[in-house]
DNA sequence: AATAAATATGTAACCGGTTCCGGATAGGAG
DNA sequence: CTCCTATCCGGAACCGGTTACATATTTATT
């Protein structure tokens, strides 16, 4: 059926094993007998199975990836990163969504070691770390960390900080956190840092719950104004849910910015082509990626590193939900 | 280091066959021996090795899929519905990002071949199409369509034609339809389709051109009002384009929906948070990776199928960015 | 020219499963 | 009791690569 190497070793006139050799550009071999391998490899338009290879050296050229899902669409952005980057190095993506259960985790988790993965990149929460901590294969953590593994994230602290700052210089007096599932680490470190500085800044503080999806932030949210009316400050815990208050503040005849400001966090696409464009803490999540693929493949080639925790920096993006300053 | 299935065989005392055979429940085992062997496989926590089944049997639990690009929040939707179906049945899945560009379908095309997946399922461009039609493995093509290969994919005939019959309903007199790509077949086709309605209806027609993406878009658009100050009613080739084109019309002072409507075409997940809401022909997206995924594994079990052509149903989605009829 | 070292290549075992085949045992029919 | 068949199970080959090892040839060294 497929040609195998034996089928190229009898066209060159040579062994599996030089073929192989050629290949691999291990051992030796004579340049007239590496041309003959060559020509013979192109003539039949040979590709070496992976899965024989992966069986042999106990180890394959595939990542897996576990995301909470891909459908949010702060995930596809740091799919991206990993995949764009893996690519370089000819590793390809097996991926799955976990919804944030630990049972389809373990479950994408089993399958991924029965493929021969050479490591793995997850978002995973603390509370379900256990099962990545005993593997003898290369892992880290994406958006999300844990203590005793190597992590790429983004600097929660300094974005929940930022966006409280920014929101309070521009003249909020009172302020709604809207704050996602505690459950989600780094959506609860921006809350708390956010809530903290507001503290300190001596302002009036709101705190209002909401799911992080679409669905969800578009059913939390519907009683937000509601709840605290005179609210002239939202931090939205991730833009989603940011957009999903903005829609409510213009239904409910609110001015943005005028009456109320915006902040959200992420920096996903939506911000900058719904109206008025949304200011948000941008995390880079296409580098994150592409940083947690850059560390696993030089895992992967055996480089010992520290355990690493990449923290990348947020930054403020100013678009129009929040006001000029000076205004 | 890892279990095998001869530890397993060893630990109960019997040869790695038979520990084969009651794996597979294939040929015949006694019902002691199974128990001896279930017991060891239970105490040992022995998972199969995927990849010498997959190298014997010639073929593996792995799916391969090409979409244009994840971080455009229509595929993602896609390949949830792909992932999930195809969880059920114990099949893993290789993602590529194409970015539409040939090289980069035929590469990762090549390396799933090399890891034996047993299906494919790809959105290329008809241009591209050749590399998939000599494989000796199910393909599946989704959201594309190509006369000589399986598909799922949407009605965008119907879809367009819906679009500009409401909008011509809701009392539009210059229409302007916002054409993506002309490469991107479904796109293109949606576009015909209400181009041609458009026309019988006898209404003023305005087209055009805009990139699909976020950034694209975004940039696009901005002459739009400019250069057709007077259209009331648009059509936009999909709902990233007709964020931006509602973004761009507030931005100019525009009311929606009293001054222009607009629908847009996907139905992602964005709708139906913006301000408004985002009136939308709605493609079944996620349905649709699932009856691909579900093609698949019924090609995969060698079921003989004809060559389907599956098209599913879109439907209109009223929200606020059109007027209520009788309004 | 003799010897050592470097180069070149093939044989065979191996990775961890699956399956063909054949031998052994048990149960049933005559 | 014999014979046949169904059941049970292990040995060994195989999937398509890789590599340790052995052998053969070339090149360098003195």
């Amino acid at each position: 059926m497929a040609i195998t190497i034996r089928d190229v070793a009898k066209e060159a006139g040579v062994s599996a094993a030089t073929v192989s050799r050629v290949l691999n550009n291990s051992g030796y071999a004579h340049e007239d007998t590496r041309k003959a391998v060559l020509d013979a490899i192109h003539k039949l338009n040979y590709k070496p199975n992976e899965v024989a290879r992966s069986l042999f050296k106990q180890k394959s050229k595939l990542i897996g990836l576990i995301l909470p899902d891909i459908t949010n669409p702060f995930f596809p952005a740091l799919a991206r990163g990993v995949e764009d980057q893996l690519r370089e190095e000819g590793y390809r993506l097996i991926i799955g969504n976990s919804d944030e259960h630990l049972e389809q985790e373990i479950d994408y988790l089993d399958t991924f070691i029965q493929h021969n993965v050479v490591g793995i990149i997850a978002s995973v929460n603390e509370a379900h770390s256990d099962m990545l901590k005993n593997l003898n294969i290369p892992v880290v953590l994406l958006d999300r960390t844990i203590e005793s593994l190597p992590a790429v994230y983004a600097d929660q602290f300094e974005g929940g900080k930022l966006a409280a700052r920014k929101i309070v210089e521009l003249g909020c007096k009172e302020i709604t956190i809207i704050r996602g599932p505690v459950e989600v680490k780094p959506v609860y470190e921006r809350f708390v840092s956010s809530f903290q500085t507001l503290r300190q800044a001596g302002v009036k503080i709101n705190v209002f719950d909401s799911k992080l999806s679409f669905q969800g932030a578009s059913n939390s949210v519907k009683t937000l104004f509601d709840k605290y009316p005179n609210t002239n400050g939202i931090l939205a815990c991730n833009d989603i849910v940011a957009v999903a208050v903005m829609n409510e503040a213009q239904r409910t005849g609110r001015r943005i910015p005028e009456d109320v400001q915006i902040i959200g966090f992420d920096d996903i696409s939506i911000c900058e082509i719904v109206y008025p464009g949304l200011s948000t803490i941008r995390q880079p999540a296409y580098e994150m990626g592409a940083k947690a693929a850059e560390i696993i493949i030089k895992k992967v080639k055996q480089e010992v590193l520290p355990n690493i925790h990449c923290k990348l920096p947020v930054q403020f993006v100013e678009r129009e939900s929040t006001r000029k300053v000076g205004d």
